[in-house]
DNA sequence: TATTGTTATACTCTATAACTATA
DNA sequence: TATAGTTATAGAGTATAACAATA
């Protein structure tokens, strides 16, 4: 069962290969798949005005009102100071609104407006479409597996950071 | 069977609960296990100065010497005009050195230095460690699994974005 | 004293246009 | 003309220190 491995000289390497090494490690594919993720989500956002951090802080705000940055930022996992660039462009465009909280002026409340909702059901069904375009090679129960992966290897990531 | 969901009122939401529209997508999982491997891969490789585009570069150049910078930067998925800094840092590091091609006096033949290639080794060991270390909750054959399902998306990717 | 949101700042990665020197 | 490497530049994401207002 010999196989002829290549015609090429071992000291030209094909440019098809030059990526060999880094093709043995996990973290490279699930690195080119996450870039392709985000770049087809951000081009299924775009008609939208949106990118993937403003879509998921106006997700997060408009099925979770009420919210104020100190939360949003940790549920978005990003620091305090990067999402007042993303709340006042939402803010801006009327999508989102910061309440002051009575009990404690320091914070916000944060809110969807009804522009807002509106624009996230889209958004939402948009990004939706998306994952069903680039998931569609991955069956259910592999989608299910896949999930259960991506938490660990999260969770691993957790446990080294302490 | 009746479990009591939760206690808390349901107009003031918990905090742990706040990202529920993001978790129900995919892409979110695979993000955020991106961005936990790429903060391990880049602690792991911090001790040698080295970050995860740096130590991919030198691993490439290392593994296929005389690639061209444009067939460097093809292999690394990044543009040319970036590729120009990182090298910058290798070369003044004595790690790869940029050779003329006598054929072709616009092109550079890329070679790791002895240096630079036992640089690459210990790296490489550490990058293995740093796998081992995140992947340990994921067993061989679903690694296997996982590795075709990130190829299977990037493929998609591929094809979407023609 | 501590916390909320904010400003300022810096670093990394990414993307494009335009230049030079060669081909 | 076209290509290889480069320069300049700009955008986006990320991280930290320090401030004013409030607790």
């Amino acid at each position: 069962m010999q196989q002829p491995v290549t015609d090429a000289p071992e000291d030209e390497p094909q440019t098809g290969d030059a990526d060999a090494v880094l093709r043995e490690l996990l973290g490279y594919h699930i690195k080119r798949a996450q870039s392709a993720i985000q770049a087809d989500l951000n081009a299924a956002l775009k008609p939208l005005d949106l990118r993937m951090l403003t879509f998921s802080a106006l997700a997060v705000v408009a099925s979770s009102p009420g919210l104020r940055q100190a939360q949003l930022a940790d549920a978005l996992s990003i620091e305090r100071p990067n999402l007042v660039v993303i709340l006042d462009e939402l803010e801006r465009r009327g999508l989102i609104l910061r309440d002051r909280v009575p009990t404690d002026r320091r914070a916000y409340a944060l809110k969807a407006t009804l522009e807002g909702r509106r624009l996230f059901e889209a958004a939402q069904a948009a990004v939706r479409a998306h994952e069903a375009a680039l998931f569609t090679g991955i069956s259910p129960e592999d989608q299910v597996r896949l999930r259960e992966m991506m938490q660990r290897i999260w969770r691993a990531g957790e446990g080294a950071r302490e």
